[in-house]
DNA sequence: GCCAACGTTGGC
DNA sequence: GCCAACGTTGGC
């Protein structure tokens, strides 16, 4: 069996909602990420996503708004059952079971950034420009990252972290 | 299937 | 709180 190459992304979460805090102190400190309810990131969910890819977690709507630590896949897309859920906010009354609409994966933490790497920074460092999140009205909540990408803010992290 | 109106996201 | 950029809905 061949290893497909692992790929990197970025997952936005309203730390309100659900931190990064929120998952260190989760069990296992793994979490199923319910709730994403657009297609194209849905899309991703289900079909792109693999166990062992890496995840940016994002923490959005704040001030500042940024990079906050790092997650693997431990578990690939498989049916949101809070679509299911009449008593969720999450619920979609659409969905059917033997049909589903929404998908989740499981990110485990993998380290927790001492500093966040501000979207302010991130837009200012070279080799980013084209990073989807620097994007003025990206939305997605779900993003595709190069490898590229990936390494420049790993590598950001470890300097801001040593300053 | 078009597109206007409406709703939501999310940076600022 | 503003508002630009997206997404979704629904009339036609």
């Amino acid at each position: 069996m061949t290893a497909l190459p692992k790929k990197y992304w970025l997952f936005k979460s309203e730390p309100e909602s659900f931190s990064i805090a929120d998952l260190a102190k989760a069990p296992n400190q793994t979490t199923s990420w319910e709730g994403v309810r657009n297609y194209r990131a849905r899309n991703i969910l289900r079909d792109e996503i693999k166990v062992g890819d890496e995840v940016f977690f994002h923490h959005s709507s704040t001030n500042p708004p940024g990079i906050v630590g790092v997650c693997s896949i431990v578990k690939a897309g498989y049916p949101d059952s809070l679509a299911l859920n009449p008593q969720s906010e999450y619920f979609d009354p659409a969905d059917a079971k033997d049909n589903p609409r929404w998908y989740t994966v499981d990110v485990k933490l993998m380290r927790k950034f001492s500093k966040m790497i501000s979207l302010t920074t991130l837009k200012e460092t070279k080799g980013l420009e084209k990073m989807m999140v620097c994007q003025r009205g990206a939305r997605l909540s779900i993003q595709p990252v190069t490898f590229d990408e990936w390494r420049i803010v790993n590598r950001l992290a470890v300097r801001l972290e040593t300053s």
